[in-house]
DNA sequence: AATACGTGGAC
DNA sequence: TGTCCAAGTAT
């Protein structure tokens, strides 16, 4: 009797992907481990709209998991900056470098080893040893949850684990032993393409024969939402020091620098070159003087510059960016970083190969476009 | 178990 | 404009 059910379902399901899922994703081209490992960690919480150019960047320029492994960690970050969350982007190198050491550069094959390496999780070693290889494992993303919790209608938030638990008991018993690629890649179109988030388009969907949702006519409340919560809102003073800001094209060597120092492995954009950033006013006078740049008064109030600040949103917070502007230049002094790591000089004109955050990004934009450095 | 971790699409 | 949340994982 169940057995007729998970039959019925997958076989729906498939029968679906067969005439209306995707298949020409960039991805999907050749479908290798590497390729569906990297797409896989790309769309972790990321829309494949967003996903698809950084997909296509990030295997041009590593074509194989020993070019990964032999990048610089840099070089991988700017491939994948504005992507976000870029943990992903150091654990795909430190996996890439785990694959040479002990797998002789060959993506593993059996699940023990997937889920070991850094950044891949029970749901992504799912996709990628049924999509690449075919292997009978069930997998559990957003869209699957999005689809069960309405077919089946399985009350609570999935991030409760409890009711995640259900959902992967769910996920293994409907998976078929046969086709098991097809089926996960039709699960997560299914949920992307006619199960969407709103306005789900039943009226195409294979299942709404058997979803209790259909016939409730109650999608919306399926899965349950997320608690809501309070996000804090945060102000943080960037420090944008500027030199060689001739801008006279027939003077050789001089070009728009301004000092970025790489930010920590953990943490808000680990790895990423910023600019020195402060939670309080008073810290960027104490940094200056700590590095020996000393202010008369008067001068003080020519060197600095503030730029427009604005606002820069995160799950968990909300950020206000004041970018306070020193052009050295016009105070005829030189900033010597060699007591300071990971400084260095970004050049407006030929951008270092680095992971930047969005607001540095559109801090170096504005410098860029407006008179601040004339 | 709950929270940290980015950014942008959709409505 | 604000809200929700997208092919989740690590701690």
């Amino acid at each position: 009797m169940q057995f007729k059910l998970e039959m019925e379902f997958s076989d729906k399901v498939i029968k679906w992907y067969d005439k209306s899922g995707r298949k020409t994703l960039p991805w999907q081209i050749e479908k290798t481990p590497y390729h569906v490992w990297v797409s896989e960690v790309m769309l972790q919480q990321t829309q494949v709209v967003t996903v698809i150019g950084y997909f296509e960047r990030f295997i041009n320029k590593f074509p194989t998991i020993e070019k990964l492994a032999n990048a610089p960690i840099d070089e991988v970050l700017h491939l994948w900056t504005g992507l976000g969350y870029y943990a992903r982007a150091r654990n795909l190198h430190k996996a890439a470098n785990q694959i040479m050491a002990r797998y002789n550069g060959q993506f593993p094959t059996e699940f023990d080893g997937v889920i070991e390496l850094p950044g891949i999780g029970r749901s992504t070693a799912g996709a990628i040893l049924s999509l690449s290889m075919n292997k009978h494992f069930p997998i559990l993303d957003g869209n699957v949850k999005r689809v069960l919790a309405r077919v089946f209608h399985i009350e609570g938030w999935p991030g409760n684990k409890s009711i995640e638990q259900q959902l992967w008991r769910l996920s293994e018993k409907l998976t078929p032993k046969m086709s098991v690629a097809k089926y996960n890649q039709a699960m997560m179109d299914l949920g992307a393409l006619i199960c969407t988030r709103s306005k789900p388009s039943c009226d195409f969907c294979p299942l709404s024969s058997m979803c209790l949702s259909y016939a409730n006519y109650d999608w919306n409340n399926y899965p349950s939402k997320k608690p809501k919560k309070d996000k804090p809102n945060k102000i943080e003073w960037f420090l944008v020091l500027a030199k060689n800001t001739c801008k006279d094209k027939n003077f050789k060597d001089q070009y728009n620098s301004v000092a970025l120092k790489k930010r920590p492995d953990n943490g808000i954009w680990g790895g990423l070159y910023s600019f020195f950033q402060f939670s309080e006013k008073k810290e960027v006078l104490e940094f200056l003087d700590n590095l020996g740049f000393k202010f008369k008064k008067n001068e003080q109030i020519e060197a600095f510059q503030f730029m427009s600040s604005f606002k820069h949103v995160f799950t968990h917070f909300n950020l206000e960016v004041v970018p306070i502007l020193i052009n050295l230049d016009r105070l005829n002094v030189e900033l010597e970083f060699e007591n300071l790591n990971d400084v260095i000089w970004y050049n407006l004109d030929k951008p270092s190969e680095v992971g930047i955050p969005i607001p540095v990004e559109k801090i170096i934009g504005a410098l860029r476009n407006s008179p601040y450095l004339n």
